[in-house]
DNA sequence: CGAATTTGACCTGCGC
DNA sequence: GCGCAGGTCAAATTCG
């Protein structure tokens, strides 16, 4: 694998997962309110995007799923020990990547991150970062990444969906779009 | 002083 | 089996 397994959503053999059609709802506040802009994605990432922004962002389906590992289960058991003891059945969510061109690293989706990891990728000379959302009992995890290819480009990727109401009150969306740049593609 | 970030260690999966 | 790459943890540090 080289840079960034991120495919697009065309898959012909397999029937699409169910995107939960929250997953991404930060980026529904991000695309100007229109909730269902990635949200019916099920239906409408096959047949081409349906987003609020006249198919101005890439929304890029990554069936490249990961693994749950162990998922801390570190509440009863004493052992510090990060060994899988349980067979957890492997459910690997999908991962949802957009990539948009922006100067800054973090663009401010409404929701609070908390960052748990940073790791150098390879072919990339930007490290990538690891974020987590920081309600309780929300577990949606993204990463952030810039192109080494193209600097101005950043590959944020959700995985997971929040449970809870976006933090931050809906400012105006082009303060937003101020930071970043539409990466539109040819 | 609490919350968030930094950063090296550690773990796991995968290819050779 | 080994090494590499990606992902996570957690102690230390910084920040608000």
């Amino acid at each position: 694998m080289e840079g960034f397994p991120i495919l697009f959503p065309t898959q012909h053999s397999s029937p699409p997962p169910p995107p939960s059609s929250s997953a991404i709802n930060s980026l529904g506040y991000l695309m100007g309110g229109s909730s269902q802009v990635f949200g019916s994605s099920s239906s409408s990432l096959h047949g081409g995007f349906n987003l609020g922004l006249k198919d101005e962002i890439n929304l890029l389906v990554s069936s490249s799923q990961l693994e749950p590992h162990r998922h801390l289960l570190s509440d009863s058991e004493n052992n510090e020990m990060r060994a899988p003891r349980k067979k957890e059945k492997k459910v690997r969510k999908p991962r949802y990547a957009f990539q948009t061109r922006s100067q800054v690293d973090i663009l401010d989706d409404g929701y609070r991150w908390r960052k748990y990891g940073q790791k150098a990728v390879k072919n990339n000379k930007f490290p990538r970062s690891y974020y987590r959302c920081t309600h309780q009992g929300c577990n949606v995890k993204k990463q952030v990444q810039r192109l080494s290819k193209d600097e101005s480009i950043v590959v944020t990727t959700y995985e997971g969906m929040h449970n809870h109401p976006i933090e931050k009150p809906n400012d105006n969306f082009e303060d937003i779009l101020n930071q970043m740049q539409i990466y539109s593609e040819s």
